[in-house]
DNA sequence: AACAAACCCGACCAATTTTGTCGGGTTTGT
DNA sequence: ACAAACCCGACAAAATTGGTCGGGTTTGTT
């Protein structure tokens, strides 16, 4: 689960194609101008994305993108994962936790990056477009059911949100 | 919340030391070795990670590094923000949801970066560095309760983790 | 049929960020 | 005195990002 400024770019033009479309094609040139995203950039992600199966085109004039799916089933971690490369996550290049030396001291630390990559895609799966558009992602509760952290000191907890 | 690869050297580095380190200073040449990590490259991680007062430094011969606290009380969250600068979240420079106009159809997706956000880091605010090294990270459950995936589509869950 | 609106695509490139290197310090145990 | 180690700022190579460019191709409209 990689996410970077790419994937943004990726989930800003879908929130934006998902909010303007009324089951009309919308143009790249639009979203371009709307999101100030540059059209040739736009056009290597909306290639991606209509690849991954997210969006379908609709050529000639008057064409545009249409979502292939509703808002409600499209999820973020679809858009991230359909623009984004996949992700070397540590030094091992496996991805699948074997080859990576275990015991050699190093990737300790592998879990902790796998676990992590799966928090982020649930959350990520967590959130639709419509989600976004009704603005219901603020505040969503709890990544870690408390009675799962185990030794995190409470002394120090007012500086996490530092 | 960034998470660069600096802030996983850090990590790495950081579980080194805890893992070798037996109430004796370790020096960052070691580290350098295990880790493969330059050893210039880790001087400048430690400066920050010294003045975020995760470790302390000892000069001279025999010198080196020490944890300031214990491993449960050390948070991976610490170690990253001590090396990662803060991260602008998508254009919107203030970073306080002030001054991104909400309803320039921009910015929607702002909600969605804060709160990923806010997971990422609640996540690793959860982890020390005690539970890294027993391993004590996979598989922890449930970064949403299942009652607030609000319009998740249980058709494409088998997507999910592709 | 001609035209133009839009998608489609591969190659290339500039700016930025990341990941270091280098060359000097300074502190302190032996 | 010496050397082991930290300390630090300036610089530079490599990778990634965020594009540009120059061509297509498809298709609605006239």
């Amino acid at each position: 689960m990689k996410l970077s400024t790419k994937g943004r770019y990726a989930v800003m033009a879908m929130v934006d194609l998902a909010a303007n479309s009324e089951g009309k094609p919308v143009s790249l040139a639009e979203i371009a101008e709307r999101q100030e995203i540059s059209l040739s950039y736009l056009e290597q992600l909306f290639g991606k994305l209509r690849r991954g199966e997210l969006v379908k085109s609709v050529r000639g004039p008057g064409g545009g993108y249409l979502l292939s799916r509703s808002t409600d089933e499209t999820r973020i971690s679809d858009i991230v994962v359909a623009v984004d490369e996949p992700l070397r996550a540590t030094r091992c290049k496996t991805g699948s936790s074997v080859g990576c030396r275990a015991d050699h001291g190093r990737c300790l630390t592998h879990d902790l990056w796998e676990e992590l990559g799966n928090q982020i895609h649930m959350f990520l799966s967590s959130v639709s477009l419509a989600d976004v558009i009704a603005r219901r992602v603020l505040g969503r509760r709890s990544l870690v059911p408390a009675e799962t952290t185990v030794e995190a000191p409470a002394e120090t907890a007012e500086r996490a949100l530092a």
